[in-house]
RNA sequence: GGGAGCUUAGCGCAGCUGGUUUAGAGCAUCUGCCUUACAAGCAGAGGGUCGGGGGUUCGAAUCCCUCAGCUCCCACCA
């Protein structure tokens, strides 16, 4: 096979994805190894890949490989989620721009468009995903809307309303007027906003006038009162009166609550109970009469009377100079205060009161609170276990229901009386309501589905369990035992983004206590945030996220792979730039050099393994092992940049840099250090290829005959063996030595190869001689101290003094300089080490390795002031 | 308003229960090199009184208090 110069990432990229999936090496079954599970965190099935999105499956897809090359059965199951807002909202906008209205249509004619939309885009993540990389085993990939799912959910639904903790409900929910659909508490973004704040005149019906501030004046159609302190003397004038409410003249009472603020304003509030949560609350504490004054879209009715049929915004303004014109408009300040968005449409929540369908969460997330608290779900990093406790202890009902017709339909079937009931099926639906009305010739015909959707996370929340078992056992039926279930479940490893922790992650929690028996996952990766250089998450919105497609033509999928790795701690946000792609280009350019130069090295059988080489194959085996203990360390808590990081130096420094230059031959290859080089080669491949698997795929099949259908990606991980801290220590201590010689060459302009001659005295492993002769170029070392009479250059590595002689290249008096420098800086430390020891009370409170450490650092620092001492006697100074 | 976290070289970070660190890598910067694996490279160098102040201790980047700045989460004062 010839090796090509250049690395063509594209080319290597393709063939060897395909090749895997060829040999099915991305499927699992399950069997005797032990499971390593994985769910994808679900795009939506009309997603396109995004940085976070990239991130976040390449830290799946290092975790996978490297517990597949660790021998586990590892799968990773890939999918999509309907994500119902989303995609309803795309469907409608796509019909929109071909002149068809959604209320124009029937509910099946939208829902065959919105299946029509996503067969067409659906999927196209997916295939992205597999040019960066991803080993997932697509033959079991989900979807949300998938029929067995869709059974689940809502066997899910009717498990929860038989227990009693599916509720319907008269609540104030977050509508939103565009997607006409209640939304979340989660899915309402607060924005500051510059806003004003009306100060309107109410009437007192017994004369007078109450000044009420406010910063919704269109809302004052719906008062149905106004309320003051009880304590607050500034209104006390208005204690049990009655005002009217102006431009509608309607008469209100004023109440009294201590929730008003007597600060604020003038210390009177108007309450609006359909329009404001307090105000609700405030409604129903006082038995206040509710008003809705807005139709769905957030135009108002005909209770607004004349203003009915105006948009909200407009009737602001207009309610603002009708008041001016009466009078009645006190002042208008401005005044900057938070205005909830739908995070789908971004247009302003309204507070509505409405029926919705909600989920009884306090019991529900009792254990799933426990498994984070006692250490069976573990959270990285750990910070988010503060969070999550806070939103679990405090959780709040869970709305379910949204006004959409893409997303599984709610099984809730009203009967002809207003009662409903709740079944898997219209047939089921049937013979309950027939049970119920006790009326046996009641018809399917006159049953009426419920015709909202469910939330997607209420779908989303079965995710590690439904993949595996689409029969979830939620009606109390038994279902037969799931092989699949069973052996994967839990999952091993999460990763998803810490802004769905709740959303998402907290519920599948819940839902795995009860309804697979226990914790979904045992780790959960939190990763951190994308964002751009300007600090912005980086968003479809603003525009300012960089095509991963196109950035893995420019880089290579293993280049932006490790890009995206080197600086993405678990949960802390990521800057990206371009240049990390270039690094991890870079890196690859590396490792394909590197194994250009090994490659052309042909086995010389006469050839005799040199000194040097054998102290090379010495020390990199156990400067791998160390690296090899250090990186499992990293990985057993998920420090994946570190440990890239770690596979980078060692690559690149030590293996390159060193090993590499060490043995390099001048003649023939010996066979030893050919088979240890080689051996070294594997190992590393076999450590990098988690982050990168085509390059080093690519390397390994060409380093050595492969048979058929053999690959790394299922080969396995070295094991982590004993290393020699001594072996190690000696060789930082010639690589210090040699860097000390080439910056003396550099300083006195000496070309690298110019032979020197070099003196050792003291400390320095002999064996390593021969390395050191080869790498700084000297044409002789000399142990013993340095010869009399003769000028040169001494420099002090550990304990060790080294003596290069240079004749009349030796400035005399810079050298001299440069010793009082470093004489002046040793004596600095001995006296600070000095005063430490002098300290009676160190000397007796310190433990006694510490206490010993300072004396030989004393006795070091000595050793070396002597040796400058006599260093500068020779130079005559 | 409540809670959590962060602040260490130009940048983004590591430094775990205080003592082999008078602070560590990477990228960037500067200097010298086209040395037949690699200029997407090689060799070398510079750069931080660990946000400010106080305290505990023989000893603090590390523990405590305080101030300042930033971030996130929760709540949503009209």
């Amino acid at each position: 096979m010839e090796t090509p110069a250049k690395y063509n990432p594209a080319e290597v990229e393709s063939k060897w994805y395909a090749w895997w999936m060829d040999h099915g090496f991305f499927h699992s079954e399950p069997d005797d190894r032990e499971p390593y599970t994985v769910v994808i965190p679900p795009p939506n099935v009309t997603g396109v890949l995004h940085m976070g999105h990239m991130l976040n499956n390449t830290i799946q897809d290092v975790l996978v490989r490297r517990a597949r090359m660790q021998g586990k059965n590892a799968c990773w199951v890939p999918g999509t989620d309907h994500a119902s807002i989303a995609t309803e909202a795309k469907v409608v906008a796509k019909l929109a721009a071909e002149g068809i209205r959604k209320q124009d249509l029937t509910r099946e004619q939208f829902v065959e468009h919105a299946w029509e939309w996503t067969r067409k885009h659906g999927g196209i993540i997916l295939e992205q995903l597999k040019k960066l990389g991803a080993s997932c085993d697509w033959e079991r990939t989900g979807f949300t809307m998938n029929e067995g799912y869709s059974r689940s959910v809502i066997r899910v639904f009717v498990d929860l309303y038989r227990k009693g903790k599916i509720y319907r409900g008269v609540r104030m929910v977050n509508w939103d007027p565009q997607a006409l659909t209640a939304v979340s508490d989660e899915e309402v973004i607060y924005k500051e906003q510059q806003g004003k704040l009306y100060y309107i005149r109410y009437a007192v019906k017994s004369g007078g006038v109450a000044v009420v501030a406010t910063t919704r004046p269109e809302t004052i159609m719906g008062d149905t009162a106004i309320a003051i302190h009880p304590g607050n003397p500034k209104t006390a004038h208005l204690k049990g009166k009655t005002v009217i409410v102006p431009l509608i003249g309607r008469e209100i009472p004023v109440i009294e609550d201590e929730y008003v603020d007597r600060e604020f304003g003038t210390g009177c509030l108007k309450v609006t109970p359909a329009h404001d949560i307090n105000d609700y609350l405030l409604g129903e504490k006082h038995r206040l009469e509710v008003i809705d004054i807005f139709n769905d879209n957030g135009t108002l009715n005909e209770r607004a009377q004349a203003y009915a049929g105006q948009d909200r915004f407009a009737a602001r303004r207009q309610v603002e100079k009708d008041l001016a014109a009466a009078g009645l408009l006190e002042k208008v300040e401005d005044y900057t205060h938070k205005v909830g968005y739908s995070e789908r449409t971004d247009v302003s929540i309204e507070p509505k009161l409405s029926t919705q369908w909600f989920v009884r969460m306090a019991e529900l997330a009792a254990p799933a609170l426990a498994a984070v608290e006692n250490g069976d779900v573990q959270l990285y990093p750990p910070k988010f276990r503060n969070t999550y406790r806070h939103w679990m202890e405090n959780i709040k009902d869970w709305c379910i229901s949204r006004q959409l017709w893409w997303g599984h339909r709610i099984p809730a079937w009203y009967l002809p009386d207003g009662s409903f009931v709740v079944a898997e099926n219209e047939a089921q639906a049937l013979q309950l309501a027939r049970e119920k009305t006790k009326n046996k010739s009641l018809t399917a015909d006159s049953l009426q589905q419920d015709n909202d959707c469910l939330d997607t996370w209420f779908s989303s929340w079965l995710w590690p369990v439904s993949v595996f078992d689409p029969a979830v056992p939620g009606s109390g039926e038994e279902v037969d035992p799931n092989r699949d279930l069973q052996y994967y479940y839990p999952t091993s490893d999460l990763v998803t983004a810490p802004e769905i922790l709740f959303f998402w992650v907290a519920r599948m929690i819940i839902a795995g206590y009860e309804w697979a028996g226990g914790y979904p996952f045992r780790n959960v990766y939190l990763t951190g945030i994308v964002r751009d250089r300007l600090g912005r998450k980086m968003s479809k919105s603003l525009g300012n996220s960089p095509d991963p497609v196109a950035l893995m033509n420019r880089y290579g999928a293993d280049g932006v792979r490790m890009g995206m790795l080197l600086t993405s701690p678990a949960g802390n946000d990521l800057p990206f730039d371009e240049a990390l792609c270039e690094q991890g280009r870079n890196f690859c350019n590396k490792i394909w050099n590197a194994f250009r130069l090994v490659k052309g090295w042909q086995p010389d059988e006469n050839a005799v393994q040199p000194a040097a080489s054998a102290q090379a194959v010495e020390w990199f085996r156990h400067a791998f092992r160390k690296a090899l203990v250090e990186i499992n360390d990293d990985f057993d808590k998920y420090r994946l940049s570190e440990a890239l990081m770690k596979i980078y130096k060692l690559f690149w420094d030590d293996f390159c840099a060193w090993y590499l230059e060490i043995i390099k031959p001048k003649g023939g290859m010996d066979n030893a250090t050919l088979d240890a080089t080689l051996l070294f080669f594997d190992r590393l491949l076999r450590v990098l290829h988690p982050f990168m698997p085509f390059i080093t795929e690519e390397i390994w099949q060409r380093l050595a005959e492969r048979q058929p259908g053999e690959s790394l990606m299922i080969a396995l991980q070295p094991y982590a063996n004993e290393f020699d801290e001594t072996c190690l220590a000696h060789f930082e201590q010639l690589k210090n030595t040699v860097t000390a010689i080439r910056t003396l060459r550099q300083s006195k302009n000496i070309a690298p190869r110019e032979p020197l001659e070099l003196y050792v005295k003291g400390a320095f492993d002999e064996n390593l001689f021969p390395v050191l002769q080869k790498i700084a170029h000297l044409s002789a070392i000399h142990p013993g101290r340095q010869p009399e009479g003769q000028n040169g250059h001494s420099f002090l590595t550990g304990a060790a003094e080294f003596f290069i002689p240079l004749g009349a290249l030796l400035n005399v008096e810079e050298e001299t300089k440069k010793l009082r420098e470093d004489l002046a800086y040793q004596q600095k430390f001995v006296a600070s080490v000095q005063q430490k020891l002098r300290n009676e009370k160190f000397v007796q409170h310190a433990p006694e390795p510490v206490v010993a450490l300072e004396r030989k650092k004393l006795s070091d620092g000595e050793a070396r002031i002597k040796a400058i001492e006599e260093q500068l006697a020779a130079l005559g100074g």
